[in-house]
DNA sequence: CGCCTGTATGTGAACGCTAACAATCGAGTG
DNA sequence: CACTCGATTGTTAGCGTTCACATACAGGCG
């Protein structure tokens, strides 16, 4: 007994929608596909039988025949952290609206195994390109070496000579933020840093370094945490011990929230004995004690360029030039210093 | 001229694996898919020839055959918030261990046609089920709806009644924090709510009316905001006003830190002043000045919890009887009260 | 030695769609 | 009025798997 194929419950084909219109399916296929030479009429009843049968394309018959899956993948490592969520948000925005599906895979770990599972799994579900939302440099170095076998771009962070990517200008964040401390009268500007395989944490590291050396001004030990609120805090224990330690940088606002608890603890007071500055400006920003003054980069924006980028490279017909498409290589986003209340002029000034 | 399969660059199919090792095609199927009836010789000289051709099957061609996709859905309303982002993070790392694939689409707004769009979006994509992290009544009511056409259940908070979900025991958890205040000595307990719209908002204040009703202590008007510290601060400004707040529950982290925020600003001290307790634990919690006392959920847990469910649900061969499969409708999971430095007793005692 | 059984392998036909080509129809043209 | 042309529609052949069935091959038995 053949399945009833109109009956409640059982998905129609596109050959139950021509006989009920009373054409071939091939007519149905190019309504559905918004083809040239069908009649209006043939078109409207067309259209009434897939909204009798509530027909819908059997995505796999169509991806089978014209070897297109309409899906990019997100690859992402700790996407539980406020920018990466972001920018996935961002991501599947902007797919949505180019006409893609979005499809996540994430990073067990930071190696190269990790790394080669991510991208496999996403092949074997027939990605037509890949987004990656984790920039530490060994990870970006993993994937470039899997490029060719399907489009890539780096949110979040970019290493132009490895892989086209969208990110904010990590380097003219960091030296606004610093020039700015500078300004207000302090002698130098301490810096609590990223991992230090990640990109963003190099660029705004160089950054401070940059900022620095154009004042000539002392250049104190870095301290570097993991991006936490606890790393942060636990630089903090250690700054707050040096007093000449009068303005800190911090490469991100978790950490920052951390250093801020560290010189709470003691009673010194911010921004009256010690100034701080972060980077991301998370929501909570304007309302920790004090407010932090932060440099602002916007991750849903960064998701939708890298995402723009990625079907650039996708819908270009050919990937053989690699390297030489100059334009679609790097999205640079420029970050807003954010003045609040957690920077001020240095003690006795 | 016809594509050179065994060439750098062209996905080989089976029947060049099949040619290589000098078998059948339906030979390959069976040792792809471990079937019985293959000498271990044969097996070999197949797998070597998959080695050799890099060959990987195609999904679009296995999917449209077995009519499965092995793909869940994930929607998702604000993405962004640590919780959301933290569910997601659990329900791809079990959804992966179950050899599923996540693909994901966000909910543009919180109405019925945008719940629509996004289910019917993943339908599109043929998703075998589909997990919903966003439990506006409303939106759960509209997602039940859909219900039958694909296996569905709610992550981060449950109402068993219209699908099955995981969550943790919002009611629970707020009374055991209001308890505690109570405890403390305080006389009785104000209330940051969460949107009026939302399950575990609803939840919490009824955690928190229900530990207040237990001791017939006065139940105080609760203020609402939308889970944001913005929102929070706005209803830190007017419970500041009121001197017989000196314990306050909030619904989650980020709005006790808008309200820790706002009685700062006017030297009322916490815990001295007011107590105050949050709920999640968000990664900041505990380094907010003073570190706030909270109720932990493990939101990775409820994500791989959630999906568990809806892997058995769809891998479930009688899909018939929904409502009579006791056991599987809900995974309940307990939270912790967290104790830090944002509570005491009230003044004067 | 013929027959039966089970293991190992091959063959053909779906699955539901799109691409390429064929067929049909009406109108305009010399 | 036969002839061409463009618009419209239909027919056939895959896409790369898996499923159902057919076949071949061995060993055990009477």
């Amino acid at each position: 007994m053949p399945a009833d194929r109109t009956a409640h419950g059982v998905q129609a084909v596109m050959a139950d929608v021509a006989a009920l219109a009373g054409v071939s399916h091939q007519t149905v296929s190019r309504v559905l596909n918004d083809r040239p030479n069908v009649r209006p009429a043939t078109r409207e009843r067309v259209l009434a039988a897939v909204r009798e049968l509530d027909y819908r394309p059997n995505a796999a018959a169509r991806m089978l025949v014209t070897r297109r899956s309409r899906t990019l993948g997100v690859i992402s490592f700790d996407s539980a952290l406020y920018g990466p969520a972001q920018m996935l948000h961002g991501i599947e925005q902007a797919a949505r609206s180019a006409g893609y599906f979005v499809s996540i895979a994430s990073l067990r770990y930071q190696d190269v195994r990790s790394v080669r599972e991510a991208v496999d799994r996403l092949r074997d579900q027939a990605v037509e390109g890949i987004a990656v939302i984790a920039s530490q440099a060994l990870t970006v170095a993993a994937f470039a070496q899997r490029i060719g076998t399907v489009p890539m771009v780096t949110v979040g962070a970019i290493d132009p000579a490895r892989l086209p990517g969208a990110g904010v200008d990590n380097l003219v964040g960091a030296e606004a933020a610093v020039r700015y401390l500078l300004d207000l009268g302090h002698e130098t500007v301490h810096h609590v840093a990223g991992p230090a395989d990640w990109l963003e944490a190099n660029a705004r590291e160089a950054g401070w370094r940059n900022a620095l050396g154009a004042r000539s001004r002392r250049v104190p030990d870095s301290l570097s945490g993991d991006w936490s609120s606890r790393s942060g805090y636990e630089a903090g224990l250690r700054l707050r011990r040096d007093s000449s330690a009068t303005a800190i940088f911090c490469a991100n606002d978790h950490m920052a929230l951390g250093v801020l608890r560290a010189f709470h603890e003691i009673g010194r007071r911010v921004p009256e004995d010690v100034s701080v500055v972060g980077f991301d400006d998370i929501p909570e920003a304007a309302f920790l004690a004090p407010p932090l003054t932060t440099v602002r980069q916007d991750f849903g924006e960064l998701g939708r360029r890298g995402l723009e980028l990625l079907v650039h490279h996708v819908e270009t017909p050919d990937p053989r030039k690699k390297g030489t498409t100059v334009g679609h290589q790097a999205a640079i986003v420029a970050p807003e210093l954010v003045l609040r209340a957690s920077s001020g002029r240095p003690p006795g000034r």
